[in-house]
DNA sequence: CCGATACGCATTTTT
DNA sequence: TGCGTATCGG
């Protein structure tokens, strides 16, 4: 029986996948060329050592998406193994997901708490941002996003401020740019982070290295544990990911990684070709096993890919090759100009749709920068194709979402600085800046958290009127009786009533905008989400009560990249870092200009130059049956019209495999080449100014001082501290810009007092009695 | 608090 | 060009 269970993995590959499969004795490298069944390796490989008979506690799989995770359970589950339970908690997900976890269980060792949460991107810039400021450094020469790059690069290097300050070259390169500080807001920042009990994304590496080197006994126990290391896309691993790896899996670990040096596009972020190309010298007993047979792409694409690929130094040598048909040539499309480009991908795709026989979601459109998707978008528009655009903002970015998530992090973990900053005021509940100030003056004079002087504001003798210290404790209030209901109620309840009892309901049913439905659609959804969250939980591990923590700890690492199945039939629009992993039986790659592919910023950079070939590389490999480049003369860049050469790019690739449209046409432009440049920017503005229509409301000004004449308070109100017009709820008023309303919310005193005002046509505005003009009318 | 405006900025972004 | 954020006046 045993024996049958490997032969039927085994007649399912071929001999190099079935031997990366079966090799199980010591540390192999599984170099997976495109199209080469790198998932289908994954997937069996753990099937067949369950088969065998491993225990699944033995395995650790690490992806980098939770979508590549997921699909491998799932491929797993269904297609492989039909006679062997894959268990549900079997150790495979995103080194992020899979560290979180194992920190959180020994976060004491880090001085952390096991209710830590995770500051996202946005969160780590906000706090840089504060702490510039307090140090009042100069917010042009420290940009939030450059400090916060920095510390990233530097945590990623698993270099602690101590060794950043040590690093000359860093220290130089600082000075030079005019941000010597950077080491020492590295080091507050982690201060702060610490003291907010919170780790950011790298935080979950960075932590997780510190762990395993400073404990050796730890490191010992998951040395033990994690017996087979199944590692995916190895050769977008950074710094901190290989050590920690090296830790956990020593020389002559059963570490399988897996990947494709010729598919290592993020460079930019810290990923390091060198991983993978340097394997077999860290993993000196390394059994190299390459898959070279593409399934996917006909020859004449795989051929043309290798020949692109070719004009790289640093690879590991082989020889892509593809059985299928040899298929159509690449066809070359060029352009006059970023429209006609678009113009002639549409013209395309009909054809594509109406004789050959493609369907429209078999097609997928490529492109370098984001930039270039607006006028595809336009094509595609103009011509009713549906199209999608992937890439947008994701579900877990928008603000109602943050917002509602921040409340139950304030659950969790109240010290979470960010997320109660983020809330304090929101839905407005009078507590505004200066008192804010007050409260932050407070917790650095006291040196404690802001949490703890929001429960208790007397005792830091904060000095707040009788009002705002309502307000805070109530708010504080809210918090403390969610943290206990929390001891005992699951996630969703919890999420559901906070949403209700913090206003966040209300906020956004107050009136029926287009912006507050989507608001609450998505809350909604988010509660659906929290909703199923549980439902799988209770079914995997059988808990009871499924605790706000672990919802907050899967959803911080959780992007929408998850969600974005087929969503019927539209062409696909994306950047090509967004389409690795994916294929598609047309795809064309637009804007193969120099400058924009490759980058005009990686020109000067030998590695980068190659990174961008690379990058093209996936490109190409992403289609199966017919492959199309495209680029224009000249493109809006910037708002500016641009001249553009074709892409050298274009040239790398063997003419055999290429059908230009009009080659001469190529060619002369390319010789005739002349800079073209400066002949004084706009003279070649091809596009008719959008008419824009009139706007024909014009404000009469007698009635604007007859209101001005009513204005509720006088114009001196920093001498009265009460107002000088009362208003109370009830009361109608109609107001300058918003016309007739309702009062139905009246707070602060004096200068300060608000009044929230619901109007018939303009929804429900707060407004500063200060500042706003209207009349009573009863 | 609200909204107009001014200014700066503009690869790619798995967590 | 067209976006997000900072700033300011009401």
């Amino acid at each position: 029986m045993a024996e049958q269970i490997g032969e039927d993995i085994k007649r399912a590959l071929n001999p190099s996948q079935w031997e990366a499969v079966s090799y199980n004795d010591g540390p192999s490298l599984v170099i997976a060329g495109a199209g080469s069944g790198k998932t289908r390796v994954l997937t069996y490989k753990i099937a067949y050592l369950l088969e065998k008979g491993v225990d699944y506690r033995r395995i650790l799989a690490l992806t980098f998406t939770n979508k590549a995770a997921r699909e491998m359970v799932e491929r797993i589950r269904h297609q492989v193994s039909a006679r062997v339970l894959v268990p549900q908690d079997l150790k495979a997900g995103t080194f992020h997901s899979i560290f979180s976890r194992l920190l959180r269980k020994n976060a004491g060792l880090l001085g952390y708490g096991t209710n830590f949460t995770i500051y996202d991107t946005g969160d780590s810039k906000s706090l840089i941002k504060k702490i510039i400021k307090e140090h009042g450094l100069d917010e042009k020469k420290y940009k939030s996003s450059l400090v916060a790059a920095r510390i990233s690069d530097a945590k990623n290097s698993l270099l602690l401020p101590e060794g950043y300050a040590s690093s000359t070259e860093l220290m130089k390169r600082d000075m030079r740019d005019g941000v010597p500080a950077v080491s020492k807001l590295y080091s507050i920042y982690m201060q702060r982070c610490r003291q907010a009990n919170c780790m950011d994304f790298d935080d979950l590496l960075l932590n997780m290295y510190r762990l395993l080197k400073d404990n050796p006994d730890i490191c010992h126990e998951y040395q033990e544990t994690f017996e087979y290391i199944l590692i995916d896309e190895y050769q977008d691993t950074n710094m901190a990911q290989y050590q920690i790896i090296r830790l956990l899996a020593p020389a002559n670990a059963k570490l399988c990684v897996v990947g494709d040096d010729a598919q290592s596009i993020y460079g930019f972020r810290g990923a390091q070709i060198g991983n993978i190309l340097n394997f077999q010298r860290d993993y000196p007993t390394t059994k190299l096993i390459k898959l070279e047979q593409n399934y996917r792409s006909t020859q004449t694409i795989v051929s043309a890919a290798n020949s692109i690929i070719e004009h790289n130094r640093g690879r590991i040598p082989k020889t892509i090759f593809s059985k299928n048909e040899v298929g159509e040539k690449i066809k070359i499309l060029s352009a006059h100009s970023d429209r006609e480009e678009s113009m002639k991908i549409v013209r395309q795709v009909k054809k594509l749709i109406s004789n050959k026989n493609f369907s429209i979601n078999q097609i997928a459109v490529l492109y370098r920068t984001n930039a270039q998707s607006r006028t595809l978008e336009d094509g595609f528009r103009d011509a009713a194709i549906p199209y999608h655009v992937y890439g947008g903002q994701s579900f877990y970015q928008r603000k109602e979402i943050k917002d509602a998530i921040a409340y139950l992090r304030l659950v969790v973990n109240p010290n979470d600085e960010e997320a109660l900053l983020r809330v304090i005021n929101y839905p407005t509940r009078g507590i505004g800046n200066t008192t804010i100030q007050k409260i932050q003056s407070a917790v650095s004079a006291n040196s404690v958290s802001l949490w703890r002087v929001l429960e208790n504001p007397q005792m830091f003798s904060v000095n707040l009127s009788k009002r705002t210290l309502n307000s805070l404790l109530g708010f504080a209030n809210l918090i403390e009786d969610y943290r206990k209901r929390d001891h005992t109620e699951g996630a969703y309840d919890i999420a559901f009533g906070l949403i209700r009892d913090s206003g966040i309901m209300s906020e956004i049913m107050s009136d029926a905008t287009p912006e507050n439905l989507s608001r609450q659609e998505n809350i909604e959804e988010m509660l659906n989400a929290i909703r199923d969250f549980e439902t799988d939980i209770r079914e995997e591990e059988g808990k009871d009560v499924v605790r706000l923590v672990d919802y907050l700890a899967r959803v911080a690492l959780i992007t929408d990249q998850d969600e974005r199945e087929d969503s019927g039939q539209r062409v696909t629009l994306m950047t090509i870092h967004a389409a690795k992993g994916l294929e598609y039986e047309v795809v064309f790659v637009t804007g193969m200009e120099d400058d924009l592919f490759p980058n005009a910023n990686a020109k000067f950079y030998p590695s980068e130059i190659e990174e961008e070939r690379r990058l093209f590389y996936v490109a190409m490999t992403r289609a199966k049956k017919l492959l199309y480049l495209t680029y224009a003369r000249q493109r809006y860049k910037f708002g500016k019209m641009e001249f553009c050469q074709p892409s050298p790019f274009l040239d790398e690739i063997a003419p055999q495999y290429l059908q230009s449209e009009d080659i001469s046409g190529r060619r002369g432009q390319l010789s005739l080449g002349t800079p073209q440049k400066s002949w004084g920017g706009n003279g070649t503005n091809v596009h008719a100014a959008k008419v824009q229509t009139g706007v024909f409301s014009t404000v009469s000004t007698s009635k604007l001082k007859k209101l001005k004449d009513v204005t509720s308070s006088g114009s001196h109100p920093s001498g009265a501290s009460l107002p000088l017009v009362s208003v109370s709820v009830g009361q109608h008023i109609e107001h300058e810009r918003f016309g007739f309303g309702e009062v139905i919310a009246v707070e602060g005193e004096g200068v300060s007092t608000k009044v929230t005002v619901s109007f018939e046509n303009a929804g429900t505005k707060n407004l500063l009695l200060k500042f706003a003009k209207f009349k009573i009318l009863d």
